[in-house]
DNA sequence: TTTAGCATGCGAGAT
DNA sequence: GCATGCTAAA
């Protein structure tokens, strides 16, 4: 195929620039004069500097749409680079806003690895791939380093496919080949690493396979190796952006400096500030090398804030300023003040997840003089996603609707990762590890043993894995109830291939020349032959497991996206965009998340728990790496705050249950750093059952000491002055509590049992009948009939059997 | 071949 | 505290 066969596209499109820009330049008003100096700067390197919540997206819009407006760049010479989809797809959309829908669609504003698997495939050759290879993912590529490692006898024990994989990944990352690995890294486990390396990229070349970090590595070896490909790319893509820079890593720089370098049009806007993907491979240095690696390169800071309120700003340019070797910014407001920080101790986890809760109610009734904060308008925001279980527990104890930003991604779900497995057996014949993840899903008799018959066949006979079974069954090399099983599958698989040759487009209106079979299918009703017929579907009708029926929604869900598609391929190439999957409800909610899932955002008002050192910043995250590894925890926390657009609460516990045991907590180190005008102390009043109406709960002693003890020390304004005041006082106030906490529980216990014991039938509100497994302090455990086991605090029970309707 | 039961180990997660 | 992955028994 010609790579250049798109000059007549080309033509079209100039003309519709060149009708753009008689226009008026509308998408320029309102920018302030660092932003507009951004956009009106095109010719040449461009770093945008653009703090959180300096209108970065706008810029980077209104740049794009001067490029078109001006006639300086027609839509398919700007090359736009992302990292996510979903700021593709907001990009996108908001270019075409900003020219009234006269540009015909960008064709290369994307991400990174979707405009790589576009470029590959117009020369897959090169790299000796065909065209249509696939695109491995994270799971099918330990899947591949499982064999490997088999076969080349390493011990999975101290080399486990997951670390090995997580390795050869890193090294793409830095755009090293097997035979270009620095000397320091070949020596990895006893030098074996380079001939691994090689054997794993040899095999994915045989599966006319790619994993993700091949997508990028062999663009760039492909512009190293031949000049000509690459010089005709540096005089397609004239005008170059990129999103998000401070997370490149050395491959996705490579590939952008060798496709700038003969023009040197590129702007790269990002924040040093908000590099926190240092540990998938982003490199902070490509940001704050910039001027060297582009000299004469203009760089523009945009650093008037929209988004936060003085105190906010303050506060995070407070904890950013302790590190160093940053470009350095100041963000600033035209705004008010505002509200200062509010940072708070808790006794505990649950302690913390409570108070957050009842405070949530609270601005959402809008007390204290504050305005009332809609549901949807607060974020609780986690250095760990297993903080999040104190929060679930909490909110569905109190009926606090929530949601969960960045759980298991739809598509990574089991049952959607096995159904497109079965797609991909269909589609194409040679993907020997979808063919392995469906061959006994559901379950044929067909364990390791068959399944390394199989192998074994396949690899002698240089043949795919599902010929390789087929050929186990031709020379009974399997029998009993695998080989029958097997026989149907393979010949399911067949049957499957044939109806995709024959299958049309849903809805398409054309003449269908009826086969001889009679009806033809679409790819949509194939997918659920395919389905029903392997018996996929009928596992999980059986499954008794409380998940199955989720699962199967999950399946309708799947096949109801393929209805946007025009055959099974096109879906499985692009099944990441079916990632947006959140049945909404219109019930407003809060958000939990974390961190990392919250860059980007923003929410009027912010929770920050678990601010212990340790937790965050992160024990391992110091370990590996040291300073840097702080510094990237220390931006994270940076990152938190500037979420914050009114009310931003940072919150700590003395005790939290680590993998299932206490530990005592320090305060971070971070909250050290937090600038005291900014920040306003919070003692939680009443907080052990009395304020509230919290009757059942009592422990007033340790509530009521650590409560006065915050107080007085923030009130004596030396105390507060010195240095790490706050850790010294969380110190204190842990000795101090140690103590009563006992006796605390003593009186609890009382008081519970008096008014639950072991078998008691109850009423919950939200989760329905069920009886008392166990009394821990004023949470009651208790088996629900219909929800299972589930924490609540006493005072939502009800005692069914007795008084029926009187509450505790 | 499957499964139940115990040992192990643990971060953030786009593409 | 829980999920994952291995070994022993069905």
């Amino acid at each position: 195929m010609s790579s250049f066969d798109d000059s007549e596209a080309f033509e079209r499109a100039s003309l519709s620039a060149r009708a753009i820009s008689a226009r008026p330049m509308p998408y320029l008003d309102g920018l302030n004069p660092a932003q507009r100096e951004a956009v009106e700067a095109l010719e040449g390197p461009v770093l945008m500097l653009a703090g959180a919540g300096t209108g970065k997206t706008r810029a980077l819009t209104a740049r794009i749409a001067h490029l078109l407006a001006t006639g300086t760049a027609q839509p398919n010479e700007i090359l736009a680079v992302t990292f996510t989809n979903k700021a593709a797809r907001e990009m996108r959309g908001r270019v075409g806003t900003l020219l009234g829908q006269a540009v015909e669609g960008m064709p290369w504003l994307g991400t990174f690895h979707a405009i790589c698997v576009k470029l590959l495939r117009r020369h897959a050759e090169l790299v000796g791939l065909k065209t249509n290879f696939t695109i491995l993912d994270t799971d099918d590529q330990i899947r591949l380093m499982k064999q490997l490692i088999q076969a080349e006898n390493i011990d999975d024990k101290r080399w486990p496919a997951r670390m090995l994989a997580g390795i050869i990944d890193n090294w793409k990352n830095r755009a090293w080949t097997p035979d270009n690995l620095p000397e320091a890294e070949a020596g990895a486990f006893n030098r074996r690493g380079p001939d691994l390396y090689a054997a794993y990229q040899a095999r994915l070349k045989t599966l006319n396979a790619c994993d993700f970090g091949d997508l990028l590595l062999h663009m760039v070896t492909i512009f190293k190796t031949h000049p000509d490909v690459l010089q005709q790319y540096q005089r397609w893509f004239r005008y170059i952006l990129v999103d998000e820079y401070q997370d490149t890593n050395v491959a996705q720089y490579l590939w952008l400096r060798l496709l700038a370098q003969s023009h040197n049009n590129i702007c790269c806007v990002g924040d040093d500030d908000q590099s926190i993907y240092g540990w998938r491979g982003a490199e902070v240095g490509n940001i704050l090398r910039f001027e060297k690696d582009f000299p004469g390169a203009k760089v523009v800071r945009l650093e008037q804030n929209y988004r936060s309120t003085g105190h906010i700003l303050a506060a995070a340019s407070g904890v950013i300023s302790a590190n160093k070797g940053r470009l350095g910014k100041t963000l600033w407001t035209e705004g008010e003040d505002g509200e200062k920080l509010r940072l708070i101790g808790h006794w505990d986890g649950e302690e913390e997840a409570r108070w957050i809760g009842d405070e949530i109610e609270a601005m959402e009734r809008g007390t204290r003089g504050m305005e009332a904060i809609s549901p949807e308008g607060m974020a609780i925001l986690v250095r760990a996603s297993h903080q999040m279980r104190a929060f679930e527990d909490r909110f569905l104890t109190i009926g606090l609707p929530y949601r969960v930003i960045g759980g298991p991604r739809f598509y990574e779900r089991m049952e959607i990762r096995d159904a497109m497995a079965y797609f991909r057996v269909v589609v194409s014949p040679d993907d020997d590890l979808a063919f392995e993840r469906i061959v006994n899903t559901p379950k044929r008799g067909l364990g390791d043993k068959a399944m390394q018959k199989m192998q074994t066949m396949a690899r002698t006979n240089g043949v795919s894995l599902i010929e390789g079974a087929r050929l186990c069954l031709d020379t009974k090399s399997l029998t009993g109830r695998g080989a029958k099983e097997l026989g149907l599958l393979l010949q399911g698989i067949a049957r499957w291939r044939s109806m995709l040759t024959e299958a049309v487009p849903a809805g398409g209106d054309d003449l269908v020349v009826e086969m001889g079979t009679g009806d033809t299918l679409s790819h949509i009703e194939l997918a659920e032959v395919i389905l029903d017929e392997s018996g996929y579907t009928a596992m999980w009708q059986t499954d008794k497991t409380p998940e199955a029926p989720g699962r199967l929604e999950n399946l309708k869900e799947l096949i109801k996206a393929l209805e946007s598609f025009d055959n099974l391929q096109g879906f499985l190439e692009h099944v990441s965009l079916i990632m947006d999957n959140e049945a909404e409800d219109g019930e407003p909610k809060v958000t939990l998340m974390t961190l990392h899932a919250a860059k980007g955002l923003e929410f009027p008002a912010i929770f920050l728990p678990g601010w212990e050192d340790g937790l965050f910043p992160s024990q391992r995250a110091m370990d590996e790496e040291g300073l840097t590894g702080l510094e990237e925890e220390r931006r994270l926390a940076y990152v938190g705050i500037t979420r914050a657009e009114e009310v931003c609460t940072i919150s700590f516990a003395g005790n939290r249950r680590v993998y299932g045991q206490w530990q005592s907590q320090m305060p971070s180190r971070f909250i050290d750093e937090l600038p005291e005008d900014h920040v306003e102390v919070l003692t939680p009043p009443g907080l052990y059952g009395h304020g509230g109406g919290m009757s059942a709960s009592a422990s007033p002693a340790a509530g009521m000491m650590r409560g006065s003890d915050l107080q007085e020390k923030a009130a004596r304004a030396d105390v507060y002055n010195s240095p790490g005041w706050k850790r010294l006082q969380a110190n204190q106030g842990r000795r101090g509590m140690s103590q009563p906490r006992d006796g605390g529980n003593m009186t609890i216990d009382a008081e519970a049992i008096s008014a639950f014991l072991l078998g008691d039938r109850v009423f919950h509100q939200k989760f329905g009948y069920g009886s008392v497994k166990s009394v821990e302090g004023d949470k009651v455990e208790i088996d629900f009939d219909k929800a299972g086991v589930k924490h609540v605090v006493g005072r939502f029970l009800v005692a069914a059997d007795s008084a029926g309707d009187v509450p505790f």
